[in-house]
DNA sequence: GTAAAATGTTAACTGTGGTTAACAAAGGAG
DNA sequence: CTCCTTTGTTAACCACAGTTAACATTTTAC
């Protein structure tokens, strides 16, 4: 089991994956908006969970397990930035952070509701939303397949 | 300026001392789910801050500013009780468990946000709300004041 | 190919919020 | 009033997530 606090580097390294080949220390130390040694910490945390592989001084990658668990992560992310930035109308940067600092802290169950209620009682419809609501916040499509969880 | 944990304190303080003349640590271990340690560090936080009037082995009393911030605190869960509970649809437990730790890291303008989503777009009415969504979450009446913030 | 710059790691430390174990004070029953 | 139980505090400790400072390794540029 890795912390919440954990997931969000995980989190980080799949997206910075997407978008580089090749990923530093100093990449995820910017996007976290942390310290290198923070970085290299939560790296091993991620590694002795075999969540990574990863060298001393060598590249990051992410194990299979690492990347399904990464997409779920970011699943529940894209959940609450949407809501919170789409529905509830919240400022972007503010719903970023908030949507981070939400989904380290809710129960699970609590996040399905919210899925459902986007779905179910707001119509995404009427967000202008024919699943592409927002292509920043709609990564790895989660909304395509035609349920948020 | 105190944590978000302490806030939660404080505000398990104030709710206590509607119930009771008398709180004592052990109430408020109780009702915190936590040692009584914990709750002495945390009485002493409270008093250096001038939210509680306390002496050691003494009863708890809040002073007229911790009185006015537990409202703030209260108000601020209550908003995120009804949102989940009654809004989303969460069960009860769940409900009140995270809408605590959701207040522990939101952003101030996304509670006030919510607050406005949950009068301006769904109509409180069509919750079977007359100003009451329910007794047990309506702490303070702060619906009946014709606002949640 | 070596020296300087960039990058990454380690060690030691901080703060927060919690714990248990041991001790101290209050308070009720005899 | 004294003893025992309940209650509360203190001290020492833990885990987590972060930091800075110092050191190690890579990379780059000449």
């Amino acid at each position: 089991m890795i912390s919440k606090a954990t997931e969000e580097y995980l989190k980080t390294i799949y997206i910075l994956l997407k978008k580089n080949k090749i990923i530093r220390v100093t990449d995820i130390a910017d996007a976290m908006s942390c310290s290198k040694p923070s970085v290299t910490k939560q790296l091993n945390i991620l590694k002795n969970n075999n969540l990574i592989v990863y060298e001393t001084y060598g590249h990051v990658e992410l194990t299979d397990s690492g990347i399904s668990y990464a997409k779920k992560v970011l699943a529940d992310y894209d959940i609450l930035y949407i809501f919170l930035h789409d529905v509830i109308g919240v400022d972007e940067e503010i719903s970023k952070e908030d949507a981070k600092k939400i989904k380290s802290v809710i129960n699970d169950k609590t996040l399905t509701k919210i899925s459902s209620y986007i779905y179910e009682v707001l119509d995404l419809k009427k967000l202008n939303c024919n699943f592409n609501i927002r292509n920043e916040s709609c990564r790895e499509c989660i909304t395509k397949k035609g349920k948020l969880v």
